[in-house]
DNA sequence: TTGTACGCGTTATCAT
DNA sequence: ATGATAACGCGTACAA
C-alpha cells in the first residue's frame, strides 16, 4: 500500500513541492497547465494531504470547534445542525468534539486548539464554573451557549455567553401552572451539582411558589438518579415512579427537561393517570419531540434557531475583531400544548 | 500568552527534550526524580503537547475512529454510548467523527486515518456501495455496523459487517401486521436511493405482502420528503398527513424507523384517528423513545447493545490479528407494544 | 512562475 | 539514565 506524500507527487510531476502545495491550496501564482497536471496526478495516485502536518505549519485554520457535553441530549442536536449550516455559509469548517461525562471541557478545548489551529470555540452544555486563570489559557475567543450559570467572579470580557435565564423562565412555567389553579406541583430535577442548569431551574420553581405564597413541600422535589444520564427519559420514568409510590399527592408535574417529561408521561400512564385530566405535565427545552408526542407537551421553548445562529455569528464577529464579547439573554417561549389543563381538584385538594 | 513547547520545558528543567518526552509518555528508563521534576514544571507552565506533532511522528496511536453519518439519528446515539464504554475498557481512545449529508464516508475515513494514526474504523450509518478499489485504500481494518446492504461484488475479507437483515426483519414486521388481519398496510419509507436501508426495508414489505397473496398498492407506499432529514419525526408527520389527505384507506401504518412512526402518530392523532383502535402503528429500530411514548410503539428492535459491543470487540480482535473479517447478522426482536391491535374492520374493508 | 531550504513540535534511534 | 539528532509531511520565505 503506497501512500504518496507531497514529495512523491512533486517528483512524479517533475516539479518542486511548493508548486504542488500551490496547486492544492489554490494559490494564484501558478500556471494553470501545471496546476491541472498536478491535480490529475494527485487524483491518479490517490494522494491525500496529511492534516497533522498541515496543522503543524498552519498558523490559522479557517475552522472552529464545537465542544458538546452530553451529545445524547436531544436539545443539542438541534443546535448543532444550525451551527453546522452557519459555518458552511461562512466557509468555515466545523470540528465537532464530544466531551465525555468526566472530562473537563476547558482542558479538552486547550488540546483541540493546539492540535487544530482553530479560531474559536463554542461550548454546548456542561458546567461553566471554571477558574479565570484556566479560561485565560484559551487564547482563542469562545462562546458559551445555553449556559445558565455565569460565575459572577469572572470578568465578563473574557468570553461570550448566550442563553436563556433558566431561573426566570423556569419560574414562568411554574407561574403558568399556578395560574391553572395547581397548588401541589411536583418537580423532577436533574443534576444535584451547584451552578448546574438543573439547579437553576429548581430555584425558579421555588421563586414562583414563594411569590404566590404556596408552601414549598420538599417531598415534591424529586431529584433524579445521578448515576443515570441526566435529562434521559429513563431517568424521568424511574423518578416519577418513585414519586407515585411515595403516595404524595400532586396535581401537576413539572420536569426540568422535555426528555424527563416524556419518561414521566409513561410512568403516569402506567399508573392509570391521564394527562392532562388527572395530572398536568410540563417540560422545559422545547425539543422537537415535545410537539409530536400525544398529548403534546407544554414546555418552555428555548429559541434554538436564533440562539445557534447568533452564537455562530457572534463568534465570527469576535474573530474578525468586529465585536467585543457579549452576554445575551434570550426570552424563552411558553408553549401551551395539550398536556396541561386547569386543576380539576382545585378547592378540594388544595390546602 | 506564552505557549511552552517541549523544548521550553527541557530548557527550564535543564534536561534534553527526549527526557521530557520520556516523562510524558511513561517510558520506563527514566529516573523517578527527574520525571517528577519535569512533570511538575509541566503543570506549572501549563504545557500541553501538540497532538498534530505527535500524530506526525507516531506510527501507531492506540485509538480508533467512529464515523457516523446522521448523528441526528437517535438510533446511533445508543450505539455510540456502548462503543465508547468498550473503548474505555480496552484503554483505547475513540475519535468520533460526524459525516455530513453530502460527504463520502470513505473519503473522510482516509483523511482521518492519515491525520491520526489510528488502528481501526467503525462506520455507523450511510450507504456502503463503495468501490473495492476505494475500500482497499483504507489500510486499517474497518467494520460496518448496522449496514443492511453488503454489495455482493466486493470481496468479503476486505472488511467486516455487523447488522441485522433489514429486508427479512422488515418482512417479519409486516407478517405480524398481517397476522392481525390487516390487509391495507401503508408504509412510510425514507431514502429513495438504491442500496439504502430504507429501500431494503421496503423490499421486505413487498416480500411479505407477496408471500401472503396481498396485492401491493403503490399508493400505500409513501416516500418521505428527501429534502428533509431522513428518519426525522417531522418527515414522518408530514408524509402521514399527505397520506391521510390522499384519502387512501388503510388500517395499519408501518414506518421504517421509529422516529418516523412518532411523527406519524401525531398526524393520526390530529386527524382524529386513535392508535391502535382505528389504525395500528408500527416502527422499526427499537429506540429508547419508542418505549416511553403513549401508546408505546410496536417495533422491530435491533440489539443495539450486542451489536455495538461485538462490533468493537471484533475490531479489536482484528487489529490484534486474532481474527479474520466477519459478516455477522443479528436477529432483531419483534417488540409488541400498545400501538398495534387486530384489525377492527377486517372483512369489511378488506378486498 | 517555479524551486530550495528551513522550521513547525514531537518521537525514535543511536550514542554516551 | 540521558542527550543530540534525524525524521514525520507540509507550508512558505526567499532566491532564481
Amino acid at each position: 500500500m503506497f501512500e504518496p506524500t507531497i514529495k512523491d507527487i512533486a517528483r512524479i510531476c517533475g516539479v518542486g513541492v511548493s508548486t504542488v502545495s500551490r496547486a492544492i491550496n489554490n494559490h494564484p501564482d501558478i500556471n494553470p497547465e501545471t496546476k491541472e497536471k498536478i491535480l490529475n496526478t494527485i487524483k491518479e495516485y490517490g494522494y491525500i494531504p496529511n492534516n497533522s502536518a498541515r496543522n503543524l505549519k498552519r498558523s490559522d485554520a479557517k475552522a472552529i470547534a464545537v465542544l458538546v457535553k452530553g451529545i445524547t441530549n436531544p436539545f443539542f442536536t438541534g443546535m448543532i445542525k444550525v451551527i453546522e449550516q452557519e459555518c458552511k455559509r461562512k466557509h468555515y469548517s466545523m470540528e465537532l468534539t464530544h466531551i465525555e461525562a468526566g472530562e473537563d471541557e476547558v482542558d479538552v478545548a486547550q488540546k483541540v486548539v493546539k492540535e487544530k489551529r482553530l479560531r474559536g470555540i463554542i461550548f454546548l452544555g456542561g458546567l461553566f464554573s471554571h477558574s479565570e486563570a484556566k479560561l485565560k489559557k484559551l487564547n482563542v475567543p469562545f462562546v458559551f451557549s445555553t449556559a445558565g450559570s455565569i460565575p459572577e467572579n469572572i470578568s465578563k470580557n473574557l468570553y461570550s455567553n448566550i442563553g436563556v435565564d433558566d431561573r426566570r423562565e423556569s419560574a414562568r412555567m411554574v407561574d403558568y401552572l399556578i395560574s391553572l389553579k395547581h397548588k401541589r406541583i411536583a418537580i423532577l430535577v436533574a443534576e444535584a451539582q451547584e451552578e448546574s442548569i438543573g439547579q437553576l431551574r429548581l430555584e425558579g420553581y421555588r421563586d414562583s411558589l414563594r411569590a404566590h405564597g404556596i408552601a414549598i413541600d420538599e417531598k415534591l422535589i424529586c431529584q433524579t438518579d445521578d448515576r443515570l444520564s441526566h435529562f434521559s427519559m429513563e431517568n424521568g420514568y424511574l423518578t416519577t415512579k418513585k414519586l407515585l409510590e411515595s403516595g404524595e399527592k400532586f396535581t401537576a408535574l413539572y420536569a426540568v427537561a422535555d426528555a424527563l417529561a416524556i419518561g414521566a408521561s409513561r410512568a403516569l400512564h402506567e399508573a392509570g393517570l391521564r394527562v392532562p385530566q388527572d395530572i398536568s405535565l410540563a417540560g422545559y427545552d422545547g425539543i422537537e419531540m415535545a410537539n409530536y408526542i400525544v398529548p403534546s407537551l407544554t414546555t418552555m421553548r428555548q429559541p434554538v434557531e436564533d440562539m445557534a445562529k447568533d452564537t455562530t455569528k457572534l463568534l465570527f464577529d469576535i474573530i474578525a475583531g468586529k465585536k467585543e464579547h457579549q452576554h445575551i439573554t434570550y426570552q424563552a417561549e411558553l408553549l401551551i400544548k395539550e398536556s396541561t389543563d386547569v386543576c380539576r381538584e382545585c378547592g378540594i385538594d388544595g390546602d
